[in-house]
DNA sequence: GCCAGAAACTTTCCACTGTATAGTTCGGCC
DNA sequence: GGCCGAACTATACAGTGGAAAGTTTCTGGC
């Protein structure tokens, strides 16, 4: 099947190379030609799967909201609260590296096609679940939907544009691990509630 | 002035148009031929003040540092507290969302540049200084530092991002202006101390 | 006033990119 | 066995950043 005319499995074939490509060198130097020739295609034979190069970024965004939101349920299935949740999303950043940058990155999309609004709309559904913890009764609730989504995306965002190594902000921590680091700093505002102390 | 052989002002100029369109287009879609066209200058003339589309970036990201810098001293300066700071660090980035973008897009930049590095290491420097009030006596001083800084910047990257709005979270709030929001959310992080209480 | 030399900018060329269009090969179904 | 649609290739085109060499203007010293 290798070196056939069919390639056989072009699509996800190009969805695995563009993750790790825009991984190691951000979505701008991503060319569909290098791509394509990685993969020993035509150049154009992606642009038959995915219509064009913003194609094929919105097919990784859709992918990675489906997993994250798969990943969110998942965490609070098994138990997990409201801060595990926060982790989890912190977890899924830098693991898939490449598709949380594109996810976030309107102007590589086109936000209006119905598959990648739909995948948003459910990945924020699970994400906005459970920020009651955050802000118990008589709280901001709004505000705590926010500070939580924020403070884990600034953590992801901070730490994927390598800003916590740099800054020296990472080395405060010693040789911790970047979740652990994420539990640690997510907590002073999930959990230190004067209820609980 | 205007028509003359001499630009007069070309670097300057450069700047100004390069973050208009990277506001409006993204970092992605800037280019450098398109903008030297709108300046009525020949497409190589923008390479002799940068020389690289990269060097325009790169100049962009230490015009932003040492913005940021500038206004997180000046605030401090006022007596702003850490909450404020905080504010204010949402608000550069909602004035100047292109110089944002870049400055935290590494994949875009020479991050080795000695001028670059040292803007950073600057704005860090003031950005770190009073973290202590999110963590008092015997609190978890590294965490509140990453919490601090993260919670700002994912709100600002959300907002810039269209995220806030296009999730329903923005929607939460009314017509609250998203520096009230900013106020409010981190404030759950800043302010709830059980001594204030 | 004038004349180097440096700075600012243009011209031309190249390799590379995404996209459009037309053509080719293959798989599967009737 | 033939045919149709899906998968892929070939070719062409406009736009991009960059390199190199040339032209125009400014500046400073006399």
């Amino acid at each position: 099947m290798a070196d056939r005319y069919h390639h056989g499995n072009l699509r996800a074939a190009v969805l695995r190379r563009a993750a790790e490509v825009i991984e190691s060198e951000g979505p701008y130097s991503f060319s569909l030609r290098s791509l394509a020739a990685d993969l020993g295609v035509s150049h154009t034979a992606p642009r038959h799967h995915f219509g064009s190069r913003e194609g094929v970024l919105n097919a990784i965004a859709v992918e990675g909201f489906q997993g994250l939101a798969e990943r969110l349920r998942a965490t609070r299935a098994a138990g997990g609260d409201f801060l595990e949740t926060g982790v989890e999303y912190v977890r899924f950043a830098v693991e898939h590296p490449a598709h949380f940058q594109v996810m976030f990155a309107p102007t590589l999309l086109d936000v209006g096609e119905p598959e990648l609004a739909a995948a948003r709309r459910a990945a924020f559904a699970e994400l906005t679940t459970g920020a009651d913890t955050v802000a118990p009764d008589g709280g901001d609730k709004p505000a705590a939907v926010v500070a939580g989504w924020s403070i884990v995306h600034g953590i992801a965002t901070l730490a994927l544009t390598g800003n916590l190594d740099s800054s020296g902000v990472r080395a405060l921590f010693g040789d911790a691990d970047l979740l652990d680091i994420a539990r640690r700093s997510a907590g002073l505002l999930f959990r230190h509630r004067p209820s609980e102390e």
